[in-house]
DNA sequence: CGTTATATTGAAGTATATCAATCCAGGTGG
DNA sequence: CCACCTGGATTGATATACTTCAATATAACG
């Protein structure tokens, strides 16, 4: 056996492919033939666990793939020129994250894993030779990417225009919506990230954060215990987002 | 001939095909074989000109097109619950968009023009056919969203972590940028949008830009005329945001 | 050439940052 | 097992950058 620059792979004594993953209806197997997720399956390099703080890629390394969480949470940050820490986002399972690294073949963030967190790693050059043989494999790339362009949009008006309360509870009720995409609550469950994490995100100061949760929590819109949160008033709350259906919307244009 | 629904279409008495087109080295086509330019000048469709203020597509409307912007500029924009627009970005000559709407299958944005616009309508269904016969125009496709995924998170950045002076200055160098790359002065250019646009995409009240605007000619960093405007402390203008090379920013991480 | 939108400038108000002081939880070592 | 330590979280007091309100000034436009 040849000795090579690349990590270990971590091999599940299970089966743990895309086929029997729980997160396929969700993850790029979605809207695959059977035949297809094989082939997809082939490319795919799951990696040992990552622990929290390890680093899965760093600004400025050159790309070459992409990765779907499986379990845990990650986080892709900035440095800016001051030095500070800017995140750009969290992933959940079943997320694709590193896909900014294509245009400039070069990873324009860094991701750090914030618990113990596996993944799995797709080259993206296999990934981009199948997507020419799979068309519905192309779409959902091509899908996967506007969606989170469309997603950081969304983001640049929460950061634009919205007060501290109102970040916060968008932040709060997009993570309840990820959660009950996959099934789990959407109205208890654990943040993965500091408070801290959460105002560098959402562009507050630490305190401002703590505060914000604990006025909603003396609103009755939340209940809190440490990283564990329960949204007790998840209609209060997205009336305070301004949560409208699209007709409210596109009525005001 | 018979009656359609689309509108019609607007066909230059010169060839204004792609093979022809000045931003060919900027656009789509970049990277493509002569024979393959040909076949993705024909799914293109020339509009005729929009006039200001004329919208392109509109938020909520179903997604079938993305748009190359030929002459003029458009700015893309939400509307949020409160019924305020908060302005996405901004599209210059040779830039794409659309391609948010590619996921939803509808335009998650409105586009309207900031001044007479002339766009290349690329039907989006025929360009993903296509580009699953041209690999490198698949390939571009991919670079060209990545690159809007990393763009905006630099403007998260922006938002969540500059000051209103860091925030006029980016947004003027990164407009300066946009020319130079198109072959025009990277400091002397006409600003389409208002003040209040600026704003608006900035986060930022009219006031405050007015403000930065005026202090940045007071210090000698711009001359301004109305919309007109040139940067003569580029390298000032650059060090006050922070323009870092990739190794000071890497170092820092 | 008047009328309306856009831009500028000043004064006052406010949301959020910053500074500072606990408080608390989780992990470590005696 | 408990005391200790360290980083995160909370809370209060103060500072400030930006917004908002208001009053011109200027440019755009029919």
């Amino acid at each position: 056996m040849s000795i090579t620059h690349t990590a270990p792979r971590f091999t599940s004594t299970l089966t743990s492919q895309c086929q029997s993953c729980s997160l396929s209806a969700l993850c790029l197997p979605i809207a695959l033939a059977d035949e297809d997720i094989n082939r997809l399956d082939q490319i795919i390099e799951r990696k040992k666990p990552l622990k929290k703080g390890e680093v899965l890629f760093r600004q400025g390394q050159s790309f070459d793939s992409v990765y779907a969480v499986r379990t845990g949470t990650l986080k892709t940050f900035n440095i800016t020129s001051s030095g500070e820490e800017q995140i750009t986002g969290f992933y959940c399972p079943s997320e694709l994250l590193g896909l900014s690294g294509i245009d400039g073949n070069v990873y324009p963030v860094s991701a750090k894993a914030l618990e113990t967190t596996t993944v799995c790693e797709i080259p993206f050059s296999h990934l981009e030779d199948l997507s020419a043989q799979i068309p519905s494999l192309k779409h959902q790339i091509f899908k996967v990417m506007s969606r989170k362009i469309s997603d950081d949009q969304q983001m640049m008006v929460l950061l634009g225009k919205k007060n501290a309360d109102e970040k916060v509870a968008s932040f709060l009720l997009n993570l309840s919506n990820r959660f009950k995409k996959r099934g789990y609550s959407a109205t208890s469950f654990r943040l993965s990230m500091s408070r801290g994490e959460i105002g560098n995100y959402l562009g507050l100061a630490v305190e401002t954060v703590s505060r914000v949760i604990t006025r909603f929590q003396k609103n009755e819109m939340i209940e809190v215990d440490g990283k564990e949160i329960a949204i007790v008033g998840l209609t209060e709350m997205q009336k305070l987002v301004g949560v409208a259906s699209d007709c409210d919307k596109i009525k005001n244009i």
